[in-house]
RNA sequence: GGGAUCUUAGCUCAGCUGGGAGAGCAUCUGCCUUACAAGCAGAGGGUCAUAGGUUCGAGCCCUAUAGGUCCCACCA
């Protein structure tokens, strides 16, 4: 056993050695056991691109402080690792890096393009799991898995080919998002709305007159934020109840610049309230125009190309960029006197959410998961309660989503990522969605077939990832096993993209849940309440505040002070204070190695003092309780009990208490109860707090005790009935009480910690008396005592005294010419007013009737014990009063 | 436009089903007491955003108002 621990806990060094041990011996594995009870987490696939951020630590702490405090239960305990291809971020990385080198994408082609991106893989996909390891997650490390790994792959083929079959994903086309600078089509969820300073265009067409000329007056004018786009017109619309416009109704326009007649069609879509209560449609580029276009059977004219060039369909502007092209047509409009006015406008604009690219709404032969029937088990879930969302006001913004769904588009026009399984015959173009190439064209048997060149969205593969990490679509044992999985933890920004589509694919391919609970937690932002990015460079590095503080520090950081869901600032001084924790456990520790017997603790049941039992009694319900919020998830309570315990209640004052029985060698019985108390709460305090800090604890452990091997493995401390000493806590309470006052008044009095005084305690309860008695010894070293007397009456004490009044006794402490009589009264008198509001509040309620009958028992009986004691204090206090003045 | 959420000590935040306002940091005072100055002992500091309501009782529940944050929708 070793006593030469250093003054200071200093992580470095000791976290990476453990977390060798740990691995070494396989604690992290989990193997399907039928004979134990699973508890199941599947990691939040970190991006193959990422570094460690703040958010990932968060979400990463908290995973693991589930999995060790279940692990230690009992439970099986297994956390899935693995890593998510994230295919476009990815890609844009990779073509960022081609570009450092002068190449660019088309040039390697395909193959070429993939072989680097596994590179990537290789090199940077380690990256992230070797960072999490440093934070001491204890995933199974043996069951790592990756979203494009052959097992992946298998289960999105399957997916794929299974929906594609029951009508669930189909090819359409439909006006998608289309990111021009990604060159790739986006789903609704990749949207990101911005606000943008932009102009509103006041335009008009003229209309056709019956005899066909273009008329020179009658104009239809309306407004338009892109007013390029009028390239594409190809009717106007109006509310079918404007008086203003019945007449034209049905009439034609002629469509300036292009020179194409377009109708004016009457659509309930267009808002007479707004601006001229007119719309020009563009049902290529714009997703209500599309909607009316179809309405109405309107041509779809595309005029763009797919880098937002203007394509051959916008005749002279053909080649120009879409802001080029922007201002060319407004110049043009306005020769030709068809430019109204000019009006600044600021409004939202969708940006692609990766790029903040402007995107446009394009029509495009897509993929698309059909999601209406798709959905319904997943609402059902959730209202059920089959699915628990924490904290719950999450269901609503859950079920914003799930009641205005929209068909998914996961088909994206990139490479890195799972190419889409449908192949297309060489010579009639028939489709055929299969995992292999098929042999021969069930329609014209040509045996040639080009795969579609598209790949998925990369939420289609993490989707699965509940089941695929576990083996599907193989029947395995696993899948038996460990799904569903148990709680899903992570934050509440990614809810569209995956927590909802995870669940829909659980119910539909595995007939069951993915998971039961979904733990929610928010951004950490920085001190200043801004979103932590690379732009601003506010950054926070996790490995950083790793290598300065350590990992307990930080985990204990980013767990307390911060509710379910909400967002936190990240502050040094509050990674100082977890640091100061750490160190005040460490040296508690110290402390008692010091006092540790060289053979180590005798093993009979030891003869427990009052105080002994006082704090294994604190201890026992600490157990219930931080247990009891840890399976609610409740992990930020839990844990600041934990650590009020150990540094107010244990280290303050329990170990204060006990200091002289273990320097007084006379009474040997009594020291080993100390030390025995001494380890014994020590060790399940830091049972307790091993999840959240899992390196000091074990190595505390390890050097408090030889008998286990590693703290992670053993047993969470249970809540045991005889350890609920009822009256001992309550004497205990009363001597903190005590001593608690008679600091109070020294400190007041400016009595140097030098000058010992003698306590008289006035009391004529036995109950008391014993307490005292029995707890004499700590007045002489936490409150300065020179002697302890105790006694039925005041008897012998005089006015030079301070007098400190609790609930069933007097304590007095002569101080003799430092006693200002005067000053005393004074100080009688304002704790006399004080107990004077307490009787009014404690019989303003006893004495109403409607309390009486309508507060519940046990209320009552509390304000009746109150009144008790405030009575009785208020009588000491007067009688003190009674003999000073 | 719809929704969520916040407003509590100087700062950052807790406060679970309504029953005498808490923590950390900061401030002030006194201590290098043989585990720890990254510490110990004490102190000050709050009309719990505002206005109503429900209740014996409201920081907590309801309504309205003001301000902040976020999400969704996207009126061209």
């Amino acid at each position: 056993m070793s006593r030469e621990l250093a003054k200071t806990y200093d992580p470095k060094g000791i976290e990476d050695r453990l977390y060798q041990k740990w691995m070494d011996r396989k604690y992290f594995h989990a193997e399907a056991d039928h004979s134990r009870t699973p508890f199941t987490i599947v990691i939040p696939p970190p991006n193959i691109t990422g570094q460690l951020h703040m958010g990932h630590a968060l979400d990463n702490t908290m995973q693991d402080i589930l999995i060790r405090f279940k692990r230690m239960q009992g439970y099986n305990a297994l956390w899935q690792p693995g890593t998510d291809h994230a295919s476009i971020a990815t890609e844009v990385k990779i073509i960022e890096k081609l570009k450092e080198e002068g190449i660019n994408k088309e040039d390697l082609g395909r193959e070429g393009f993939l072989e680097r991106a596994w590179d990537w893989k290789k090199e940077y996909g380690g990256r992230i799991i070797s960072q999490l390891k440093k934070l001491g997650s204890s995933c199974d490390w043996d069951r790592e898995r990756f979203t494009m790994d052959e097992g992946c792959n298998k289960a999105v083929t399957e997916v794929f080919c299974k929906m594609h079959e029951k009508g669930w994903i189909y090819k359409g086309s439909r006006i998608i998002n289309w990111c021009p600078v990604c060159n790739t089509s986006i789903s609704d969820a990749e949207v990101e709305y911005a606000e943008q300073a932009g102009h509103f265009w006041h335009i008009k067409y003229p209309v056709i007159e019956e005899d066909g000329s273009v008329s020179k007056e009658r104009f239809v004018e309306f407004a338009t934020t892109r007013p390029e786009t009028m390239l594409g017109d190809t009717a106007v619309a109006v509310n079918p109840e404007d008086e203003r416009y019945k007449d034209i109704i049905g009439r034609k326009l002629m469509l300036p610049i292009v020179n194409r007649e377009i109708p004016v069609v009457a659509d309930a879509y267009v808002d007479m309230e707004f601006g001229t209560g007119v719309v020009k449609i563009t049902p290529a580029h714009d997703p209500n125009d599309f909607e009316v276009g179809r309405r109405h059977h309107l041509p779809e004219v595309n005029i763009l190309n797919d880098d937002a060039t203007i394509n051959e369909n916008g005749g002279k502007f053909c080649g120009m960029d879409r802001y080029e092209a922007r201002k060319a047509i407004v110049k043009e409009l306005d020769e030709m006197g068809l430019l109204v006015k000019i009006e600044d406008y600021s409004h939202n604009v969708g940006t692609h959410d990766r790029c903040k690219t402007t995107i446009e709404p394009m029509i495009k032969q897509q993929w698309f998961v059909k999601m209406d029937e798709l959905i319904k088990p997943a609402v059902e879930a959730v209202k059920s309660g089959d699915i628990q969302l924490i904290p719950s006001r999450m269901e609503k913004t859950y079920f914003n989503w799930t009641d205005n769904i929209r068909d998914w588009c996961i088909s994206r026009q990139l490479w890195w990522g799972h190419r889409i399984p449908a192949y297309y015959c060489d010579k009639c173009g028939e489709v055929v969605v299969s995992p292999q190439k098929p042999e021969k064209c069930p329609k014209c048997g040509h045996e040639h077939f080009t795969q579609d060149p598209d790949t998925l969205d990369t939420w289609f593969s993490s989707a699965l990832w509940p089941f695929s990490t576990l083996g599907w679509p193989e029947q395995t044992e696993d899948l038996k096993y460990f799904y569903p999985t148990d709680v899903l933890v992570t934050g509440y920004d990614i809810i569209f993209f995956w927590v909802i589509r995870m669940i829909f694919s659980g119910f539909e391919q595995m007939g069951e849940k993915p998971f039961k609970t979904v733990l929610f937690h928010g951004l950490v932002r920085d001190s200043q309440g801004r979103k932590m990015s690379k732009s601003l460079g506010n950054g926070i590095d996790p490995l950083e505040i790793i290598d300065q503080y350590g990992a307990d520090a930080l985990r204990l950081t980013l767990i307390t002070g911060n509710a379910p869901g909400n967002d936190m600032r990240f502050y040094y001084e509050r990674v100082e204070a977890s640091r100061n924790f750490a160190n005040k456990i460490w040296n508690a520790s110290r402390f008692i190695m010091m006092n540790m017997p060289e053979e180590g603790l005798k093993t009979e049941t030891p003869s427990l003092e009052p105080v002994d039992k006082w704090i294994l009694s604190k201890l026992n319900r600490l157990i219930k309780e931080a247990t009891d919020n840890m399976e609610n998830f409740e992990l930020g309570i839990a844990v600041q009990k934990v650590y009020d315990f150990i540094w107010d209640e244990f280290c303050d004052w329990y170990i204060e208490m006990v200091k002289p029985r273990l320097y007084n060698s006379d009474n040997q019985d009594s020291k080993d109860a100390a030390l025995w108390t001494l380890k014994t709460v020590l060790i399940d305090a830091l049972k307790l707090l091993h999840p959240y800090m899992p390196f000091i604890t074990e190595e505390i452990f390890c050097t408090l005790q030889t008998e286990e091997e590693s703290i992670m493995i053993s047993k969470w401390p249970a809540y045991q009935k005889q350890w609920n000493f009822e009256k001992e806590e309550k004497d205990i309470e009363i001597i903190k009480e005590a001593v608690r006052g008679i600091r109070n008044v020294r400190t007041e009095m400016n009595v140097a910690p030098s000058r010992k005084a003698q306590v008289f305690v006035v009391s004529e309860n036995e109950d008391i008396i014993n307490a005292f008695t029995e707890g004499r010894l700590f007045f002489k070293s936490l409150a300065y005592a020179s002697e302890v007397t105790i006694q039925k009456d005041k008897e012998g004490i005089g006015q030079d005294a301070v007098s400190v009044v609790i609930a069933n006794a007097t304590l007095y402490i002569p101080f003799a010419e430092l006693v200002d009589i005067q000053q005393e009264i004074e100080r009688l008198k304002k704790e006399e007013q004080r107990l004077d509001g307490e009787l009014a509040r404690v019989n303003g309620m006893l004495n109403n009737e409607r309390f009486m009958s309508k507060a519940p028992e046990a209320k009552i009986v509390q304000e009746r014990e109150k009144l008790e004691k405030y009575t009785r204090m208020m009588e000491q206090v007067k009688s003190r009063l009674g003999q000073l003045q």
